[in-house]
DNA sequence: GCCCTATTGCGCAAAATTTCACAAACTAGG
DNA sequence: CCTAGTTTGTGAAATTTTGCGCAATAGGGC
């Protein structure tokens, strides 16, 4: 609804998106904004201040309807249509990401796959052809490809960004430890677990010990 | 040397860190505000703000010296000693894990490693023999591992993190598209790459040449 | 030793984000 | 139809984070 959506609360919408799809999954037909909330360790206040950036999806007294707010953040977020993806590197990281389940998503359909290993080009990996990385400007223009996934090592990855860009992606999601250099207009996500372990070693470094009684809070 | 270290400033950290190794590993020995800003894509102001919370670095007149800034950022990371780290799930993802230079550092090391599959159990990973997950609770105990990774299937995240908890670990990092439940005294966090290319997919949808902005995360 | 130039560290202002708090609106029950 | 009991949506306040501007200070040239 509003324009100027402000970054923070479009990271947290694949957040409530995912939630949502898991209630609607296990027949969960309304929710309020304090269970919501509970669910993504948020405030009622921020959950509802959040879903108004995109309309008025709730009804007073009686909360959000599950699958009406599901949908409505499908469409926001841009899954109304299909999107497709190129993965470059198709070593370990490339092939789990590849054959792992929670990568995928019904609107999100890697439809090339690059290398440039030779022993790898030419073999097919979950039913697409490896083909070789050279090919990787003029297939993603071809075909239109709008997202490029980046598995391949560092010393390789800016290169193989530039030539994704100079084919007209649109967006890159980099798994390669660098910080990558793409124009204004090229969204970059980068995927560093690296970096989540030393913000954590941050924390238990000067964490006093609490006396450990394992519990769950609620 | 302040305290109250806002968490944004601590997840910027680990990237001032990397940064710094790297231009340390190429030779370069001092580096100004204005150019690190560059390289991170971010403020000069930003840069010095964010570093005057642990100490006085800089020169004025001259900039930061890059192997004292490193040396210093590593020890306010807690890399002044060895982390150990007990990884639950061979799979797909857990393997290219174990063997993605990436992922390992020097101070972080992979100590044990759970599986639930009787075709992995006894078998080894990167030279670590793969135990049942049933020993995960004794064995993180007996080696006081402080650390945990997850990398199991969604429907046995929690259970896993649940255990983790019960052995006293103090942090998780967790590949499971979930919302997993610790206690406060546990740091937690998420790897949820589709996360990050849903948020994408939103700035995609509506792509202006000009309103996008490229954002570093990780 | 002193001046000139460059760049830090930091107080303060501005901007962004979160939280509060309440009128409006909806259902259920009689 | 009316009342009681909830819960939303949203201005406004509070808090957090970023950015500005400049005094302070280090090094180099002379």
């Amino acid at each position: 609804m509003k324009e100027n959506v402000p970054d923070v609360i479009v990271h947290r919408l694949p957040m409530y998106a995912h939630i949502l799809a898991a209630l609607k999954n296990v027949g969960v037909e309304s929710i309020g904004s304090r269970e919501l909330g509970a669910m993504l360790r948020t405030t009622p206040a921020q959950v509802r201040k959040d879903l108004s950036y995109f309309g008025k999806f709730g009804k007073q007294g009686m909360g959000y309807d599950v699958a009406r707010l599901s949908e409505e953040l499908n469409g926001v977020l841009g899954l109304g249509r299909e999107w497709s993806v190129a993965l470059a590197g198709t070593g370990r990281l490339g092939r789990a990401l590849m054959e792992h389940k929670g990568f995928l998503h019904k609107k999100i359909k890697v439809v090339a796959v690059f290398d440039n290993s030779p022993k790898r080009i030419g073999k097919k990996l979950t039913g697409l052809m490896i083909q070789d990385i050279a090919e990787l400007e003029q297939t993603v223009k071809d075909k239109g490809i709008e997202i490029g996934v980046v598995a391949v090592p560092p010393a390789q990855a800016q290169q193989v960004i530039d030539a994704l860009v100079r084919s007209g992606i649109k967006g890159i999601l980099n798994y390669a430890p660098i910080v990558a250099r793409v124009p204004k207009n090229v969204q970059l996500r980068q995927i560093i677990p690296l970096h989540s372990l030393l913000s954590m070693t941050y924390y238990l470094k000067s964490a006093h010990p609490d006396n450990n009684t394992a519990k769950i809070e609620s």
